[in-house]
DNA sequence: GATGAATGAGTCTTCATTCAT
DNA sequence: GATGAATGAAGACTCATTCAT
């Protein structure tokens, strides 16, 4: 609680127009004239609450991780069922469209990382987390008696983490071929050959908000 | 052949030296100085050769996606048995290590595509020849007698590419989890699954030069 | 009277700061916030005192000229023995050490005059006034018979200011060579070839406080 | 010989460039543009060259200390005379005038040294060498039999040092009553006294060309 | 054919100054 | 009275591109 208020929420509202900047122009590319714009204010403004663009550009891959990690793991906690959160897992780890600014944003850096190696280790990180996320979802289906795992849990769960990276790419990059839609049936397709189960159906019924409009 | 014979060859020098640019800096970063130097010529000779840095780059990227697909074509029609065919197209598909430059050049422009819809054109084309790929070995798969698909060829055929694509991200960024070996497991985890075929192993017997030392 | 009491207080009170921070930095070099930091309020309030920066600093560079001359006249005026005075006089011309405020900030002023004729008048200014600090203390020496001048007056006494000003700024620079110390027995040695007066010692008793703590 | 003979040629160049925009802004103040203007290069030019400012800097007064110290010696060397040697000396260790760049950018670094130890060495190494350079001139003209001396030959020479300093920066500053005569002659009458000859006067005959037009 | 000297447009960054509170 | 958030002008530095040789 160092910072006063005001410059928490100041910052804030510049590592969100950060955010569209860096997913509209990558990491690479974006300039400080790009998220002053963005953000409403003068150039200079962002030096004074920010070092360096590098540490905002730090910032904003950090919170993108963050966010993204924290949706997914809100919406299948909210559920009890492996089956409906397997479902909702895939639904919210892939990017709702081109315009999902914050997987866009998380996909402009996965290759664009410079050499910090803090940096490279956030990114093993998130993969690690959803991984493990996958794993728990496996193996309560398999106690419910829902699934019945053709290989290791660690292997589906890997696979499918990675799929939804995969499709991610190509639904952010405009594919006319992998939409979002398409992405979720192949992926469930996956699922339902690897756990046996013939529910994992996309428009399986969530209990909880389908969308949550704050973000 | 309106281009003289050693225009040619200094072209396909400065390409060559790019790629390897490239795949280390990334397209947004790279520094016509990087090129020359990787070349070992001055730099005023890059644009000699080329109207300006993005016509180089430009070539980069459509030669890379050429040599990566052509590589695989050779391999693969090489072989006559498609659990052979499944196997060294996975195998090839995948980068040998995070020093792969080939695969890095091409991953490192995946996520930097500049607005330009003819690059990004090019690399949907590349999704979708190696699912044709795929989905021919697959049938002829089904044709020999040795798969039995328990989704629809093309599912399958997309999720093997899908998957290739995400793991081959995680090794190029040197992730400790996921190498080259990790990674051909995996996906050959997920066809033993989808085409209920166990004959689908890593160490496979290949017919041909298992390693082509030319790229 | 004009300005109330308090914003003479906190004129003063940034005119020290201000004082410290050239010292430190230098007057081309300074930067309002060194001048904010050294007197423990905000940046904005040097602009309340202040018009802006060189306003703060051509006042830093006036009062530094007169506390320095003043000091110098009070000690000398305080002693009636010609000796003594000219011992003293030299005394209190040079530096205490690498450290001195007051003096480190005038030599920066020197050799850092803009364009400035007001600034630059200033100096000369100084240098006149010791100058005829000196003459007046030669010529009461020849008065009481304690000198016999070599050269004209004017000569000797500007002969001693220019060796103070010399030496001054070594002390400055943190010379190994001269000294304070050093820089005393130097000019001493002149005096007394100057003045045929044997008695010119560094270690001449005086009778006013030999330190002035104010400062 | 590493450096092609233009690099070295333009180098060269823009170090006069700068020398003369430093004697005129000062270290601290001078801009490149500054310096490319004095050129008549354009801005970039002075980073083809230079890394970047201070590199530049820093070899704009090395070379002022080399040359400044080269000439007085090749002067000095180049009579017999301890008299005129002396004399000699004086004369091309002050400033010809406010307008003599050479010396006036000597000046302006020595009271704004950055706080690099390397660079404060220099300052002092010159002082020194020109002590000894007097140092020299005096124990021969004691040997000629032309100097008796009224102090150590050490102090002399700092002191002769030292006034040269003080009424440098006089000159240097425009002093209207320090003036490049009236200078020579407080030295001079300063180092009659302290050699007890009668024959260092401004005047004495110099065999050499009086003043050295490429410089 | 090739070079590398030279350029200047484009960016980041610093910092004096303003002003609403 | 004082503050510190916000600004924008100024300046250093980078680097693609040009061009005389």
């Amino acid at each position: 609680m160092a910072r006063p208020k005001n410059q928490t929420a100041r910052r804030a509202q510049l590592v969100a127009a950060a955010t569209r900047a860096v997913s509209k122009h990558g990491p690479a590319r974006v300039r400080v004239a790009d998220i002053a714009d963005a953000a409403g204010v003068a150039r200079g403004s962002v030096h004074y609450y920010f070092q360096d663009l590098d540490e905002l550009l730090r910032q904003v891959y950090k919170e993108a991780v963050d966010r993204f990690f924290t949706r997914r793991m809100a919406r299948v906690s909210a559920l009890s069922d492996a089956r409906d959160k397997l479902v909702a897992s895939a639904h919210c780890g892939l990017p709702h469209g081109p315009d999902d600014e914050l997987v866009r944003t998380l996909y402009r850096f996965s290759s664009d990382l410079p050499d910090d190696p803090v940096q490279q280790a956030h990114i093993e990180g998130l993969t690690d987390r959803q991984v493990v996320l996958y794993m728990g979802i496996l193996e309560v289906g398999v106690a419910q008696g829902h699934f019945r795992l053709s290989e290791p849990a660690l292997d589906i769960a890997t696979n499918l983490v990675g799929l939804e990276d995969a499709y991610g790419l190509h639904i952010i990059a405009s594919s006319s071929v992998i939409t979002n839609r398409r992405a979720l049936d192949l992926i469930l397709g996956y699922a339902r050959t690897a756990t046996g189960c013939a529910d994992l159906t996309p428009d399986r019924p969530t209990a909880v908000t389908p969308e949550d409009p704050a973000q």
